[in-house]
DNA sequence: CTAACATTTTTCCAACTGGTCAAAAATCCG
DNA sequence: CGGATTTTTGACCAGTTGGAAAAATGTTAG
């Protein structure tokens, strides 16, 4: 229920060195020494990166303004930019952090467990992320909206892969009769679909179900609404007799 | 198959008036003798809302730039400026143009139809629109993603009261037995999700999907996806021994 | 042709943009 | 303490942004 905090972003890129042409080495990757980074550097990168993602997944890439992240970070333009060289390198690790945390959920779909099971947890889980990390679920919507020009590769070789991995199983199970016979991949997007719904559309889906029924209670009726909508759309013909509320 | 145009956007909305602080009237509404509006200058607005759509929906408000809105349109910035007063007036009639366009799929679904029909086709129309219509429907997303600034009253007053009434009628079916009993308004946001995420996110589709099976074979292969999962879905215990397909 | 009008282009501007730099201020550490 | 280092700040810059003015160029009716 408490969302609990995503994994901490940082792990280099330590302030931009000033002295000289020292840190200008286009060796590509810098890690001569990577120089252990103090808590109070990784807390400032920390409080940057939280800035920007509320200023990114608002406002995307281009519409968001340095000025404006560092304001929400509480300190000045010149002060973030010791931190992080630029505002696409803020960008980039904010992206490349949480295609980590989005492709999580859909890992665990284990091949060996019930298939109702693994299918109804793998929609809580995006459910839940919808609901304690909204702000990721629109930075990621965000940039596909642009194209995904940042992340496009990732999404096109490490999402693919998972994905056709992932649907082999649902293809599997349906082979095995345990699951009513469909397109696995689409069925892995109406469940991304309906899930990040609830984070990406949130100001409609709020404005349209009015006062009554926020937060927690909204929560559980998309989780029961969900589960019903999968489940029963999934039941195999052979199975159906069963006679559920 | 052919995307037939959206209606026109034009209706009023003369040139600037620079002549003095004619058109200063800060009266809200200049409907003082709205000025037939020539062929031409209906062209023109119309190349420009064009391009606007275009760069809108991928930039969002504020990353897109008058700039270039009037490259993609053909013109130069002050030309462009000629026909509308500002950016944010160019946003403004794209919006409400787009809202009518928005909920005119939901409008049509009646309540004397048979229930599956309705829902069939109208999960079919708004799966045209996101193949036909993906810049208003990203449009929509990135307005969405940004609290809905512009349109939050309309959603909350026209779209809601449109939800409720097809929510009560979905209501009804459910009641007579023809409709498993679930959440309306979930439903229905469920629908919106399945099918907007196909022009949302295509990008991400593309890219899980692969070369193969696109644009056409793409679209039915969704279409009959979503009628299965929502057509069993939904099927209510007692007919459920239709053994289709 | 020409006056009245519609359209387009050129020039300009103030505010904002991402980003730099040197100096000042904090902090660390022996 | 005092020097070295890290962090913060203020001034600054070149390029972009939304937009205004006005001059220049059509266009059209009489």
């Amino acid at each position: 229920m408490a969302p609990k905090k995503l994994k901490s972003v940082a792990q280099d890129a330590a302030p931009a060195q000033r002295t000289g042409a020292a840190a200008a080495k286009p060796t590509k990757q810098t890690p001569a020494k990577p120089r252990p980074l103090t808590r109070i550097q990784r807390e400032k990168q920390d409080m940057i990166l939280e800035a920007a993602l509320e200023v990114f997944s608002m406002h995307g890439f281009r519409g968001a303004t340095i000025d404006q992240i560092a304001e929400v970070a509480g300190m000045s333009k010149p002060n973030l930019l010791y931190y992080f060289p630029s505002k696409e390198e803020i960008h980039r690790r904010l992206m490349s952090a949480l295609l980590v945390t989005w492709l999580a959920p859909l890992e665990e779909m284990r091949a060996d467990g019930d298939p109702f099971v693994e299918i109804r947890s793998y929609i809580r889980r995006k459910l839940e992320m919808a609901r304690d990390f909204p702000r990721e679920s629109r930075l990621f919507a965000n940039e596909m909206l642009r194209g995904a020009p940042h992340i496009i590769d990732m999404i096109a070789v490490d999402l693919k892969a998972l994905v056709d991995e992932k649907a082999e199983i649902l293809l599997g199970w349906m082979d095995e009769g345990k699951l009513s016979r469909t397109d696995p991949y689409h069925l892995i997007f109406s469940i991304w679909a309906t899930t990040q719904h609830y984070a990406d559309f949130d100001v409609q889906v709020r404005a349209v179900l009015g006062k009554g029924r926020d937060g927690e209670g909204r929560f559980e009726d998309a989780a029961r609404y969900l589960e019903h909508l999968f489940l029963f759309g999934l039941t195999p013909k052979t199975k159906v007799g069963k006679d559920a509320d």
